[in-house]
DNA sequence: AACGTAAATTGACCTCGATCAAACAATTCC
DNA sequence: GGAATTGTTTGATCGAGGTCAATTTACGTT
């Protein structure tokens, strides 16, 4: 598969990133050199479980899942990233061993950042090692908030916890379209598609109106309620 | 509560732990500067979610459980920490507010180090940053593993997996002394203590002898297996 | 050792969500 | 535009695990 050098609206997309958002242009320079991007189709692996990886990735366009494999074959999601998002940094700080899989969803772009070179600049500088710590620190909470949201909520509650966390908070009615197909964000939640498409009939209830991917919410505090 | 400046022990203990151990003499010393020690009983309350945290914790005896608490007042864990554990992290990056509950299991001992000073040193020693990062990156690597072995496993997998994450590879049998009640480690798993119960009784006839909490395992590849 | 309390187990029941199958809708591709 | 493919919904069934209640076991205390 062929890989190319940052264009510069690739960087622009890396520079507009939560993670190099606090970074000096001059550090952000030197994080990025040697990156290359690389295009995938869906299903395409960006890395395997268990595999060396030297690299850490970022999302240009697209998207990225994250995910294990049981031994029955069966896949259980540990992050989905949109455009914009860091990941597989663990390998990182663990031998530079992936510790899940990841593959693009859709057509993506996908910028691969030299490991070593961000662990030497981490050293060097300490505004890049606390981005890194900020990063990880992040990626620890998603993960901590699937888990707590897993044990304590019913698959409706989990969907109207993620419909509540894309609707601005002063509002009482809203609307937003999904940035995925159904089935992505049914992994994502832990759940089958079908799960996820009854709990979605369970919310019409609540005032949630689903027309493809576009979601209506009409009624906040019902949905807080649920 | 009382609190005392760390004596010999406490500081063996931290110094023994898996964060200070790549660590000089110097660097842990400067963290440890300040630090404090709490004697607290069972289901004393660390610190609360959401509320303001500027330590970061040690467990120096017994336990300490960290989770979430739901609308309706149920708890899921997020982890369990045993002697030699630093917890509480998280908060640092995040505003030095906590996102999650934090109380003690049985009469513990804790050790607060102070959160402001660790990460100004943090700034200025690449390896106590490195450190840091590693940190993260293993808490990280605990809930990621919670959440798919979640999402992938029934309880008795489950299960089966703690008791093999306690079995040196080679050995085909092999027994050990569970290092906390059953509750706690229902409440590590994501399980009803009487699923547990069933889990271990479901084991059983895959040549595992639970006795207290004492537990034996007789055929390796047949847990495995299961 | 015996008591009292807390923890663990067992049984019965029930809910939630997975799975399978089929109908239906929405795409992409000629 | 229509066929073919893929995604989504709905229905029916089933199993895993939660909850409640009743015992039984283990443990700390005197």
């Amino acid at each position: 598969m062929k890989t190319l050098r940052l264009n510069s609206n690739d960087k622009a997309v890396l520079l507009g990133s939560r993670f190099f958002e606090k970074l000096s242009a001059a550090a952000s320079d030197a994080i990025l050199e040697g990156a290359v991007v690389s295009n995938h189709e869906e299903h395409d692996i960006l890395f395997h479980q268990d595999e060396p990886v030297d690299s850490v990735f970022c999302v240009l366009s697209g998207l990225a899942r994250v995910y294990r494999l049981g031994k029955d074959g069966r896949e259980a999601d540990i992050a989905v990233f949109p455009r914009g998002e860091i990941f597989g940094e663990n390998a990182m700080f663990l031998g530079n061993r992936a510790t899940a899989n990841a593959q693009a969803i859709g057509s993506s772009m996908i910028a691969r950042l030299d490991s070593r070179n961000l662990r030497r600049l981490a050293e060097q500088h300490p505004d890049i090692a606390q981005a890194l710590m900020e990063l990880l620190c992040r990626h620890g909470q998603m993960a901590e908030d699937c888990l707590a949201e897993d044990r304590l909520l019913t698959a409706p509650q989990r969907v109207a916890s993620y419909i509540l966390g894309h609707c601005p908070d002063g509002s009482t009615t809203f609307s937003f379209r999904l940035p995925f197909q159904k089935n992505v964000l049914a992994g994502k939640l832990g759940l089958a598609p079908e799960a996820l498409s009854r709990a979605f009939s369970a919310l019409r209830r609540s005032g949630v109106t689903v027309k493809g991917r576009m979601i209506e919410i009409h009624d906040r505090q019902a949905l807080e309620r649920f």
